[in-house]
Order: structure tokens, then C-alpha cells, then sequence
DNA sequence: CATATGTCCTGAGAGC
DNA sequence: TGCTCTCAGGACATAT
């Protein structure tokens, strides 16, 4: 479930590695199918190690260390995956361990990922380009009004589908498309070409808003409990979610009970009220 | 080309 | 109690 808002409170968690020599990189043997790396493990292993960490950054769902030769280490954790610097929640889903130092400081940064859905991948600059490029549209912080309504203005697609395209626009995904949505007051099924101009301004604007709030929560731990920051702490924002996965219960606007729809086979929630397909 | 659907994965929870 | 089944949704592959 990790979208924006979860990996960059991940991001935040291990800034503190900025400067830090990579001096080890394990993938641990467990019983779970192994972790989706390229390149291969032991060239993973013979480019990392000796490299310095001179920033972690974050473009969309994934959390990028840049390396002090230009190659980047990309960790994208899908459904469960963690980026930690705390013990993780268990020993058999550890993917990945890089042992770090900073002088006399040692630290681990470590990849857990429940599921294994998640990857690490070491790319040149080459590679970086073009996963920015090709597979992402601008980042849901970064993107303006007009940027979203160029890239959607005239799609057939209904809008609650358009936002999880990660190559329309970076970050967002079924928590918050949601969120964003009821907060926007628009009808999850209109499709993109029928929104007006201020639709799609409230859109756009709600779009932050709702990341920007989550972000100020450490992001949404859900009933599974899963989701921690570095340092392995639950977010805080599933207790001001105004819809999700709150099918029946009062929209926090209008008090009327809130509907669960499937939208390309995920759940969608939304006040059927608040959000009609008319405005 | 744009859009839709199927697939991977594990553990929680439902139902019998 | 203990089994089987369904579901959760990241991103990508394949189909329409």
C-alpha cells in the first residue's frame, strides 16, 4: 500500500545515510522467493559496495539513493515493502541488508518486504532517465493544474482509474485517489474529458492537500498494521481518512453512508452525495 | 495508439 | 478447532 505519502515519510526516515559509505550489501537467504534485483545480485553487490550515498530522494512511489558515481539504488516497495534503519517486523522477510558507515558510525539499511512484491534495482544515469521518463509522469507534488489537464483532458478513462497511472502522474494510488476524490467532490466514474475546468482545479488542488496532510501524519498504517516508517513506527493518517475503507459509515461532509464500488478491479469509496456525477 | 484485464505474492479474516 | 477460500493493490505483461 505504500503510495506518496508512505514513502516519503520512508525517505525522510533515512536521510540521515546522505554521506554514508555502502561497506556491505546482503541479501539474506530466506525461505520466500528472493527479492526482484537487478542487475544481478552479485553485480548489485560489485557496484554498490565502496560507493558513497550522497542523497535519497523520492520519485513517485520509490525511494532513490544517488551514489557518488552518478548510478542510483532504487527501492520500490509495492504492497509491503519497508525501507527501514530499525530492526524489521521479522526475520524471514528481510530482502536486503546494506551495511553503512559515516566515520565511526555504523548503521544498516535494510529492505523487508512481507509479500515480495517489492524490488531493489542499481541503475546507470542512462536507466534513471528513463524510468523517469517513460514509465513517469511529473510527481503528484510537483504536477501543475495544467500539466494534469493536458495529460488527461481528453481521456475516455474515468478519473479515479486515470489517477493510479503512474505515467500520467507519479505518487498517487487507491487510498489516496479516494481521499483526494471525496475532498475534491467529484464522482470517482466521471470520465476525464467530461470534467470542467474547475473540477479540475479542485482536483488538482485536493491532490495536495490530502498528500501533503499524509505526509504531515507519517502516512496511513492500515488494519494490517504493516506499513512503518524507518524507524518502524505506525503513521498516524488512517484515523482522518474521510473514505476509505469506511463503506456505511457517515461522510465526515454530509452524514450520508459512504459507498464501496470496483474500479479495474480495486475498491473504490466515495459520499455518493457529496461526489455526484452532475457537479 | 489508448485502455482493459490478468498476474505475481502472503497473511488476515470469513465461512463451514 | 482447522481447513479452504477470498481479498487486499503496488507495477508490469498481455489482450483488446
Amino acid at each position: 500500500m505504500p503510495e506518496l505519502p508512505e514513502v516519503e515519510t520512508m525517505r525522510r526516515g533515512v536521510a540521515c545515510v546522505a554521506g554514508s559509505l555502502i561497506d556491505r550489501v546482503e541479501f539474506p537467504r530466506i525461505k520466500a522467493r528472493p527479492i526482484g534485483v537487478s542487475p544481478s545480485r552479485e553485480r548489485f553487490r560489485r557496484r554498490a559496495i565502496g560507493k558513497r550515498i550522497i542523497d535519497v530522494g523520492r520519485i513517485g512511489k520509490r525511494v532513490v539513493l544517488t551514489l557518488d558515481d552518478e548510478s542510483s539504488i532504487i527501492l520500490e516497495p509495492r504492497m509491503t515493502g519497508l525501507v527501514l534503519l530499525a530492526d524489521p517486523p521479522t526475520a524471514e522477510h528481510l530482502r536486503l541488508r546494506m551495511s553503512l558507515s559515516a566515520g565511526r558510525k555504523r548503521r544498516e539499511l535494510m529492505f523487508w518486504d512481507r509479500r515480495g512484491l517489492g524490488s531493489a534495482h542499481l541503475l546507470s544515469p542512462a536507466q534513471l532517465v528513463a524510468l523517469r521518463e517513460e514509465k513517469l509522469g511529473p510527481d503528484a507534488l510537483a504536477i501543475s493544474v495544467e500539466q494534469l489537464r493536458e495529460r488527461l483532458g481528453k481521456s475516455r478513462r474515468e478519473i479515479k482509474v486515470a489517477l493510479l497511472d503512474q505515467a500520467v502522474v507519479a505518487g498517487v494510488g487507491n487510498l489516496y485517489a479516494s481521499e483526494l476524490l471525496h475532498v475534491a467532490r467529484v464522482h470517482p466514474r466521471r470520465r476525464c474529458y467530461l470534467l470542467s475546468k474547475t473540477q479540475w482545479e479542485r482536483i488538482h488542488a485536493a491532490m495536495l492537500k490530502v498528500l501533503e496532510e499524509a505526509i504531515r501524519y507519517e502516512g496511513s498504517t492500515l488494519s494490517d498494521g504493516t506499513y512503518r516508517n524507518a524507524l518502524n513506527k505506525a503513521g498516524g493518517y488512517q484515523n482522518e481518512h474521510r473514505v476509505y475503507d469506511k463503506a456505511d459509515a457517515a461522510c465526515p461532509t454530509c452524514q450520508s453512508p459512504i459507498t464501496r464500488i470496483v474500479q479495474a478491479q480495486r475498491s473504490t469509496f466515495f459520499c455518493p452525495n457529496c461526489q455526484r456525477k452532475s457537479r
